[in-house]
DNA sequence: TGACAATTAAAACAATTGTTTGAATTATAT
DNA sequence: ATATAATTCAAACAATTGTTTTAATTGTCA
């Protein structure tokens, strides 16, 4: 038996394994997702998940962190922008970001929709994927706001903007085949039209904050 | 064998099979949910669904069209408002009357989180959905919106607010089990404290509308 | 009441599930 | 090269699933 600690780079059909109960998971769910279709699409026995997580459980969870790391690493929080740039340039960019993270296609196009089946149905993954992912990315955008309200972060209208902020990129990752049966042509198909709806996001919530920020206390 | 056509008001453990599911399919989704868990809850034999509805997954798109109705009865699209009432007026009550039904608990807190499966992993219900709940909360949001946008309905800028608002409201039905861990205490907890969000949403928008329709296209 | 349909009940069925087993195969190191 | 460990494989296992069956019960109308 093999214990399962410390893995050399290279473990080809364990790294298969993830990839595969990657696409498994977002598409069918984790109760939904059966053992066989994921070896099956990973190219290995059906023994293969038992042998190298244990079970399928601690499978998910694996997947989970993979998921998450890969994603982080591909799209860091901010594009493209300095740390000494303007408020209203690290929120596009941040707001870009995210829906890059959201539209992505390919190999992790999965990643978006674990991370709206956590929400809904929590699993103990969620609990480290909050603190290790979501609070940092909520962090950093209060950070950002506070800026731009000339606030502290604690403040309440920055939690507050923050959500709307949110809010309206995630809607395109909770609510996508919603949108695409509404207006089937409508979501981004590109990274243009990507740009451009954070563009719009961007403005809107902009002009939102210049409101708040002047009419008050 | 009894056709499922037309019933009269009353039939007991009918109703009880489609309570009983509406609760153990938002809890645990359609695949999880068993039919020996359902019919338990609902006090019935094990072949009382495939009796009263043929299969589980007719029980499901069933349960779906009864809470859909349900919710709508309970909180029609705009409450305590009149047809004459000015745009902001509207909007504000759109906005609270999504939150209602969002934040409703008791025996029918599990339409929400229905439909949110059904947003992620869609079923064959879901097109039904559309067209007959979401598509009209969708116009009529769009007919308000441009009524405060003063352009017609189909202009891109009226479907892009529509999103915006729409989105910060449904956020709190994606996403609350990690709002609730990131802020214990933000989420709404009674009457008032849903009519402030529903004020703070109002506003944010309301802010970012004026400034899109005075610097406009 | 008594015949007939509607409904409920208990049991069994067939299929699928995650997991385990034990042998076969491959890789690794002496 | 050979012994030892790591990995893969086919097969089987035990549990759970939705569904069906057949009999018992209940309700309804003549």
């Amino acid at each position: 038996m093999k214990v399962s600690a410390d893995h050399p780079v290279q473990d080809a059909t364990r790294n298969q394994l993830l990839e595969a109960a990657g696409e498994v998971f977002a598409e069918v769910g984790f109760r939904n997702a059966t053992v066989r279709a994921i070896c099956q699409r990973a190219g290995a026995n059906v023994a293969a998940i038992n042998y190298h997580f244990g079970d399928k459980e601690t499978l998910y969870v694996e997947v989970l962190r993979y998921a998450h790391g890969k994603a982080l690493d591909k799209y860091p929080l901010l594009l493209d922008v300095t740390e000494a740039a303007a408020p209203e340039k690290k929120l596009q960019a941040f707001i870009h970001s995210l829906l890059l993270r959201i539209f992505e296609k390919g190999s992790q196009s999965w990643h978006g929709r674990l991370m709206s089946r956590e929400m809904i149905e929590p699993t103990a993954a969620l609990d480290a994927l909050i603190e290790e992912r979501i609070r940092p990315t909520h962090s950093a955008l209060a950070q950002i706001i506070s800026e731009i309200l000339k606030c502290p972060p604690t403040d309440a209208r920055v939690v507050s903007c923050v959500f709307s902020v949110l809010s309206q990129c995630v809607f395109y990752n909770h609510c996508r085949p919603a949108i695409a049966k509404l207006f089937p042509n409508l979501l981004p198909h590109d990274a243009a039209s990507i740009e451009k709806l954070a563009a719009q996001i961007t403005r809107f919530s902009l002009a939102a904050m210049r409101e708040l920020s002047t009419d008050k206390k």
